[in-house]
DNA sequence: GTCTATAATACGATAGAC
DNA sequence: GTCTATCGTATTATAGAC
């Protein structure tokens, strides 16, 4: 009983936390901002963590701990690695407004602590090693044992610098053409079309 | 006399601001690490410029202003868009370094201005905008007039995304693979083959 | 485990001598 | 126009009562 209060007040830093580094950035958001934002204490909050960097890697944890969840839901839910692919490049629909607003979360993350804090980068590196993972199997399943990596990271590539000019520029019309375009291309891919690698 | 000197040390300051910004970011660069870096005392910085704000706008401008004269000089130096493009295309090699270690400027400086001060990120927004304008020019020449902005879009959103992989992974050899990825994609184009597109 | 009060520091910004 | 000393504030972090 006593535990289960503990970690769910626990989360609720992680959670509040992990939004505000997301909607602000991590050096834009103070500590005084996580309590507002969580109702926990200040001294509460140093009693799960020692230091704002601790918060920090509990919400990268937390990150990584619900796109493997995402992600193996949608290897469950979907039985083609297409079907698999497509529902990837609809991310980019289900969170349009995100994105124009604060751009995508695992790319800022990434811009910020790679220019203060390397070694918190290097762990937030690993949101990305798990988007590139499961695109490689798919496209592995696909039919393209031997670039599967190599198509996966485009496919990364691509929506990071749709999801920065989105960003950059507020419009969601272009982040919608873009996203067409790459579920034609895609298509294409399936269909054996290589004229696009 | 008294005019040059008072403008080669506000120069001073917005060069070793710029620098800082770039490699530590807006909000993890203090004031201190300015009067560090520039050599100039802190109440000298401030009376050129009142607020740290101020200090990044002027290095925005000062940013803004040596884009226009480095496209302005690759209009002068090559005659055909063809060539210009690729002159775009190299500066992923020129400045391969830099983009593995700290990211893109633009980019990593647009994404924390839009999480923490919309009003600036939109100053920011137009070192984008002379790119933009410069590469829709160069695809209009090139014989794409209906779609020389689109096709500048998605060249810069695709240089973003090669950015930012590279800058998360450190790896310079996949830039270096992108980019000739890149270059041939633009010599397809250039022929007329626009089943890439 | 929870919460408040406060310490310690780093920051942006100012005042004023030179 | 230059530079030093310092202010006020916001920040992270701690101490200690409950």
């Amino acid at each position: 009983m006593a535990i289960k209060k503990s970690e769910r007040t626990r989360q609720r830093i992680v959670e509040s936390a992990n939004r505000l580094f997301y909607r602000q950035g991590f050096h834009n958001t103070s500590f005084t901002d996580v309590v507002a934002a969580s109702g926990v204490p200040r001294g509460n909050i140093y009693y799960y963590f020692k230091t704002k960097d601790e918060i920090l890697l509990a919400a990268i944890d937390y990150r990584l701990e619900r796109i493997k969840v995402m992600l193996e839901g949608w290897s469950d839910t979907y039985r083609t690695p297409l079907e698999r692919l497509h529902r990837f490049i609809a991310l980019l629909d289900d969170t349009a407004e995100a994105l124009t607003q604060f751009g995508c979360p695992m790319g800022s993350l990434n811009a910020e602590l790679g220019k203060a804090n390397r070694a918190l980068q290097h762990h937030a590196a690993q949101l990305f090693a798990l988007f590139e993972d499961w695109l490689t199997d798919q496209f592995a399943e696909l039919g393209y044992a031997g670039r599967a990596r190599e198509l996966a990271l485009r496919l990364i590539s691509i929506g990071q610098g749709i999801s920065m000019l989105t960003h950059v520029h507020h419009d969601a019309d272009w982040l919608r053409s873009e996203r067409r375009r790459l579920r034609r291309w895609l298509d294409q891919l399936a269909e054996g079309d290589e004229s696009c690698l």
